[in-house]
DNA sequence: TGTACATCAGTGAACGCGCGTTCACTGATGTAC
DNA sequence: TGTACATCAGTGAACGCGCGTTCACTGATGTAC
């Protein structure tokens, strides 16, 4: 167990914090960039925020309550991530391009997020609640749309284009979700840890490849 | 946090436990079973084993050893599910249908291990250590090999049958593994938790179907 | 414009919890003579 | 075959730790008159 320092002093001259939610929040979050949603530790995130232990339940009714909206930041970074990748597609591009283009750039979002916010990533997929017909906001990118939701439009995108049959398209999102969602596991938890940075865009092609072929 | 009751009640007459060491191990895969990594607590351990907390440390130096004997039992586990898929194999079949037959057989035993032994499968892939060059037999099926090594030789024998070009061969572990553990991911942790049981056969094939076209 | 008061954000002190781990010990075992 | 003794598996008691959470409180704010 390695003792956090806390990142400011608490200076405050205020009785009041004036915005402690979102300092808490805040907290929450780079204690979870840290070390992923177990990281989260409602009296850490106190004394980043200059703030006594108990406070933190004027705001969040438990640390649960707390890690479910880090959660949902988790996500809506991911989310933008995603965007990101996808803002970059150009205008004149055809169907079949863009078609193309906005998986890739949904898988490469999901790629580089994970590994570049790695314990952000791991709490966006710890347990609980369904990210699939959920519209809180607060899990969406610019677009409204959440993670699963960008992956779905492209995959319209692709029927769209002709380049998928319309029968094969339910469930198509869990296929390339598995083969994106599990290169990124094993690239920050599994085997290839040690090798990440170099292989990452390497494998990434060859699995975004795959996917291509066998939807 | 549920308090969990001991299974047996540690009854022994003899001063000497006899097999600790063993027992230690039993009770920490079921905890790990019950409830993953984090579930595999000292403690409760030697509660099972009906023997003082401390007694622990003749056998294993530490609580992180004894989650280290319990991944690689978990780790052996699911190599041997791979085994008794790929048993199931006919003996006549043509080096192509074995080629397909073995890695078909290697993905199921995953994904059925994965579903059957949640707690284990997420034990075995907890962080540490590589599987790639582990010769540990405490990590190995009946073949001697460990799932990784199985894995590897199911895509041997899809270059011997003229199946996968030797130049596509180096890295095929990764982006197989990727697709199928990804796939697991999402239905033990991820949004298709609630589905898993009905949808994971049929998944699991479409899966499959993506890694053999793409590979 | 000035005062009384309700609201509620943050304080201070304390809880019980279960954990991993260390220490000096005791009791059974098995080996040397 | 019988006794002395080294070995070491398991005991008993205790530690410090940090956690989440509850309680009764105090101090600043802003609204009603």
């Amino acid at each position: 167990m390695t003792r956090t320092v806390a990142a400011t002093p608490p200076t405050r001259t205020t009785y009041r914090h004036g915005d402690l939610r979102r300092a808490l929040l805040e907290a929450g979050i780079d204690l979870a960039r840290g070390g992923g949603p177990d990281a989260i530790v409602l009296r850490e995130a106190t004394r980043r925020a200059g703030v006594v232990p108990n406070a933190a339940y004027r705001h969040f009714a438990s640390r649960q309550d707390l890690l479910q909206a880090v959660r949902a930041a988790a996500l809506s970074r991911l989310a933008l991530a995603m965007e990101s990748e996808l803002s970059s597609i150009p205008g004149d591009a055809s169907p079949q391009e863009r078609a193309r283009g906005s998986l890739r750039a949904v898988g490469a979002g999901y790629l580089k997020f994970a590994l570049a916010e790695t314990g952000l990533f791991r709490t966006a997929f710890s347990t609980p609640d369904e990210v699939e017909g959920d519209v809180d906001p607060a899990k969406a990118g610019d677009s409204g749309m959440n993670p699963f939701e960008l992956l779905g439009s492209a995959l319209d995108l692709w029927v769209e284009a002709g380049m998928l049959p319309p029968a094969r398209r339910p469930g198509a999102e869990y296929i390339a979700w598995s083969a994106v969602h599990g290169l990124a596991m094993l690239l920050i938890d599994g085997p290839l840890r040690a090798h990440a940075r170099e292989q990452a865009s390497l494998l990434g092609q060859r699995v975004i490849d795959m996917v291509e072929k066998g939807l």
